[in-house]
DNA sequence: CTGTTAGCGCCTTCAC
DNA sequence: GTGAAGGCGCTAACAG
């Protein structure tokens, strides 16, 4: 593997003007780099990463914190946060921690260890307050989540006037009996979204009966159960909103298992729009995320906080919309 | 941040000293180590990866590329991956490449810019004598994909006997006359299922007919155009056997859309055993690949390569079997 | 058992 | 416009 030194030499010039070509920087004469550029091609010269990663004390390289990267919805963010990255020429290094707190301080760490110039956190499982204090030391920016009143770069969308507008779309489609199904509420997101559900039915004047209120942690079967709960309700719901795809896909199992419709007998909405929303049957209709963008829109921000540490940090909310397919019909009367 | 310079300085000690308790090699007495100990986390003390690396000239790195990273398939792949990877102190470089080669070559080259110690190639866009070559010069491993008779790693299933299988379990439930849906077959995988589907028709002395036979491209909707060209035949197969999940969820629709029943009129085997497989209505019978497995197996064949470069090459073909869900029903008498 | 020292390959002043 | 030289922070001989 030839290096810089045998390059300078076969061109008959200086390791110091060999670097300088291959920066494009200061002024090196035409003929020179000439001269360079074929022994460089000559030797397949690579230089060296390791060694220039060293020096200038960057990785070019930035960690992306998930808790699951087999989770569809995390892949698109994935996506935009690579797309951005490739084009500044950083690579990403993939921080995946099977929901382990403590892989995700260790993925963290890599900054420490001048392994990672930034991290990305797609949502995160540490404290509010662990975070707060890493965000402090290293550039950092928190995507689909957020933590309140925090000072830290976020980017997500606003999860409680969405949930609000899906409350509003099956109102304008008659419902008045709507059933909801939270997330962890342990998760900020969890918390919003059942707010502006709440929140929702108060605008509409309904009446807010916790009973039509259960909580899943986003697994399909965890949709499935908590529709069970619905369904056994004395008076059941006409309509059901699951605070993401997968439990609106168990919501509808569970629905069809009893023998109903869907959107027939009641309707279904989601939150997400992951591919599978697409495909089941009836297609869901649910609130589409942009997640490519959030993903492309973090990273933005990440870049900026690696080059200007002492950027402000800003919470960027990202515009959502509610994608109206089959699960919850058209407007009609009842 | 504390270099190793100030712990030494701290403790009382040289940075070889430090070093070594570092590594936890050579021998250092207990009351030594302990004085090193305390004083790097009285500093707080995180060894730079960086000047690591450039000194024993190894990134603890390695680079995964794949075309597509919301392709559901692969991320379980990866999963694996990381998961060996994390046991052996290595990070996981993601290399997603949109399909496109010229990116796929990109990222290879990251090894020999040192960033990287060896690359794993989930299935492969660049021609296989390319990768040959690569893969003389640097620790490379395939995945999921293979190239005949090369000497070179590679970990997959047997896709000839698995979709002769199919055939098979199709024959046994009476089927006669059936139709496959392959991948584009300029892939080999995409032959391989289809040299299995064929042999298997020849083993049930079934006659070959190359109208039942279309090309797909892996996606939904070519499932979808490709069961509609088996539909519109004067005489259509009361089976299908799709390539991959997604195109047997796409021929799904196209039979459902034209009324008929799954499996009642035409059942549907699809292949790899992706999450949605257990979501669609009906639950799809299919061929499953243990993808998990496959990621495992290939970053420990990588790291052995890594190791050792002169490791002598191997083809691992990891077991498959099919999943019977209800897309081609079960057992009966036609 | 512990310290000294010479690089790993590159970038970047500072001279000229 | 070009060269010389000093590190970036760490590890691995080699001494002692």
């Amino acid at each position: 593997m030839a290096k810089m030194i045998d390059v300078a030499k076969l061109a008959g010039v200086s390791v110091a003007t060999v670097s300088r070509v291959l920066a494009g920087s200061g002024k090196v004469s035409k003929n020179t780099k000439e001269k360079v550029e074929r022994a460089m091609k000559e030797l397949n010269y690579k230089p060296n990463k390791l060694a220039r990663n060293l020096r200038k004390l960057e990785s070019k390289t930035i960690v992306v914190v998930i808790p699951d990267i087999s989770n569809p919805f995390f892949t698109d963010v994935i996506r935009g946060i690579q797309q951005v990255a490739q084009q500044h020429d950083y690579y990403v290094l993939l921080g995946d921690t099977g929901n382990d707190v403590k892989a995700e301080l260790d993925f963290i760490d890599l900054i420490k260890e001048r392994a990672a110039d930034g991290v990305i956190l797609v949502t995160a499982r540490t404290s509010p307050e662990k975070i707060l204090e890493i965000a402090q030391e290293v550039p950092l920016v928190v995507a689909c989540e957020y933590i309140k009143g925090a000072h830290l770069s976020m980017v997500t969308i606003d999860n409680v006037s969405s949930s609000q507008k899906v409350v509003d779309h099956l109102v304008s489609l008659g419902h008045r009996r709507i059933g909801f199904i939270s997330g962890p509420l342990n998760v900020i997101i969890s918390r919003d979204r059942l707010k502006g559900y709440v929140s929702g039915l108060k605008k509409h004047g309904l009446e807010q009966d916790s009973s039509l209120i259960q909580e899943g942690d986003f697994t399909i079967s965890s949709g499935f159960e908590s529709a069970n709960r619905l369904l056994d309700l004395a008076e059941p719901p006409t309509a059901v909103f699951a605070s993401n795809d997968e439990m609106a896909i168990g919501t509808i199992k569970a629905i069809k298992n009893r023998g109903f419709q869907v959107p027939g007998d009641i309707a279904v909405v989601g939150f997400d729009d992951i591919q599978i929303a697409t495909v089941i049957e009836p297609a869901l209709t649910t609130v589409s995320q942009p997640k490519f963008e959030i993903g492309r829109c973090t990273m933005e921000i990440l870049l900026e906080l690696i080059q200007n540490p002492s950027t402000r940090q800003e919470h960027v909310v990202l515009p959502e919309h509610l994608v109206i397919r089959e699960s919850c019909g058209y407007p009609l009367v009842r």
